[in-house]
DNA sequence: GTCTATAGGATGATAGAC
DNA sequence: GTCTATCATCCTATAGAC
């Protein structure tokens, strides 16, 4: 019998490497938005993408840099959802009060805003940390030049968001049944959007 | 000459266990805060205490228990702070207006409020979530219980502590000097409290 | 484009001396 | 109460085959 050409333990399918990239990245985004910077292996990561590690870091040389490329995808997913709120309103006013419901909104793109709370308290990280501060303050500009939002409200967003990223950080959906304490909190913070974060929530693997 | 009783590389002096154990999470909860839970070692956390890696481990049985007493104490810390405020105020709405304050002197308390922000990005540990949740669930029923505050009250102040972790995280402070929207964000951000948290930043080793 | 093998460097925890 | 020595594991990154 002839050597068998080894069927190899499925050898993930071939794919341009523009795709593979976008989808490494939307699975390290989940990772890291669940385990943090270094919290996360990047054998998680290519596990996640159904990928062997070493080609995870063959395709972005580093964890570190990984972790900058799922920071500035979802920094732009973040813009994109604002653009197009800001597009469809007609007064900054009706912007305002959009601008929640998009945010909220983002929570179905699985892991955008954890990631990014994730490359927060990496903020004294050198590069990372850079990184951040840059990546805050274009949302915060954007806020106020292209919505034009005056100061005071775009800080009052950014801290609703900030709230909002934080109760779904800790997981409090998972209480809100047990706790009638998690469950005020919850109407009260996410109000309107509530259905759709335990929508989201619930969906957790 | 008899066999010299070794004088070994600078022992930490004796201390009582109590004294130890409050030094050893001080430290602790300074390098949590900064690099979160899986990027501190706990040979990290011994040289900022003074002391050998084992002895860490020895004291507090895992990294884990460690997190979770670091976290204890920052909680506590909080509604020691929070009850103050609120035993010095005449009414809810003083309350309110205290409060705020009194959250941008834990600034002080180094690493206290970094580290809890730490615990919730970790909301995804089966363990310390669980801890994380229940905390934040505590300051939510004490400022609505204690301090009287409505549901939405605790909600704007849980907000804004939100964002100001996020800004003391994301090291703002260092483009006060180099960056106008940086300077117009933490000016309306902090307003009063801006020469304390700059203060402390600044005190950044 | 994708994998296997593996080097090289931490890191958490244990054992046991002083 | 505190340290030294050390093990076992894990993890990023490289080399090189297919």
């Amino acid at each position: 019998m002839s050597t068998v050409t080894s069927t190899l333990p499925t050898p993930a399918t071939r794919m341009p490497a523009a795709e593979r990239r976008e989808l490494i990245l939307a699975s390290a985004t989940e990772v890291f938005g669940e385990h943090g910077y270094a919290g996360t292996t990047t054998d998680q990561v290519a596990q996640a993408a159904g990928i062997s590690q070493p080609y995870v870091v063959r395709m972005f040389g580093t964890k570190e840099n990984l972790f900058l490329e799922v920071m500035g995808r979802a920094l732009g997913k973040l813009k994109v959802a604002f653009r197009e709120v800001i597009a469809e309103s007609a007064s900054p006013d009706e912007t305002a009060h959009r601008l929640g419901a998009a945010y909220a909104d983002l929570i179905t793109d699985r892991g955008i805003l954890l990631a990014l709370m994730q490359s927060f308290v990496q903020g004294g990280d050198r590069v990372v940390g850079e990184a951040a501060r840059c990546g805050f303050l274009e949302i915060y500009a954007l806020l106020r030049d292209e919505a034009q939002l005056t100061p005071e409200q775009v800080r009052d967003f950014l801290a609703h968001g900030m709230l909002f990223n934080t109760l779904i950080a800790i997981q409090l959906p998972l209480a809100y049944d047990t706790s009638a304490d998690a469950r005020e909190l919850m109407d009260v913070a996410f109000g309107a959007k509530l259905q759709k974060v335990l929508g989201a929530a619930g969906s957790k693997k």
